[in-house]
DNA sequence: AACTAGTCCAACCGCCTTGAG
DNA sequence: TCTCAAGGCGGTTGGACTAGT
């Protein structure tokens, strides 16, 4: 039994009441659940649509501005590294998550992948090159780890493995960057 | 001025994980 | 162990805006 398409809803923006409703309910008690906010707020919006509108727009103020060309650049490395879009975000604290991924998913129109012309190493060297040149991306703070596939932001800052761990060692060599290749049209 | 194509961003959806009971 | 609700994440879509013709 295969379930019906469901008709997508028609997109319905937030007002400013909306917002200041969520966010002094939220605010007042950080660990109330979505649902019991939703009631007390009297919003007429699903509990995904409070928790995204939140976490993408009211939780803190997001830099809105655009993005840098070596944020691109970090943004295009690590995707190519297969890091999931909750590591890349945390390169970028002043950024929402929404934002981020929307700026990478343009990137992969405009860019051809380069993890096929460019090896791994020296992808994750550009990554840290390039998380260096940002404000706040400290490019000691990821991991990698191979069983998982999963690249995660370290906390505890840089603890080199000499024993064989897969964690990334900080470059310092400049030719580490490389150009992105552009489109192949 | 009117139309079209492209871009950007917010909002939505489905799947998955997690934690409580 | 199982079930279910809540929330996180990745991907997609709709609509506003802008530049080009």
């Amino acid at each position: 039994m295969t379930k019906p398409p469901q008709k997508r809803q028609k997109k319905r923006p937030w007002t400013p009441e909306e917002d200041d409703k969520l966010k002094q309910f939220k605010t007042e008690d950080p660990n109330l659940p979505w649902g019991e906010i939703i009631q007390r707020a009297k919003l007429e919006r699903g509990v995904k649509s409070c928790s995204q509108r939140y976490n993408n727009h009211l939780k803190v103020d997001f830099n809105k501005e655009k993005f840098s060309p070596q944020e691109d650049e970090l943004i295009i490395c690590l995707r190519c590294l297969d890091a999931s879009w909750a590591s890349i975000v945390k390169f970028f604290p002043g950024r929402s998550y929404n934002d981020v991924k929307n700026r990478g998913y343009q990137l992969k129109k405009k860019h051809a992948p380069i993890s096929d012309c460019v090896p791994r190493d020296d992808l994750e060297a550009m990554t840290a090159q390039f998380a260096s040149l940002i404000t706040n991306a400290d490019p000691n703070a990821i991991s990698w780890d191979d069983e998982t596939s999963d690249h995660s932001i370290r906390g505890d800052g840089l603890e080199a493995s000499t024993s064989g761990s897969d964690d990334l060692i900080p470059n310092n060599d400049p030719n580490a960057i490389r150009s992105i290749p552009g489109p192949t049209s």
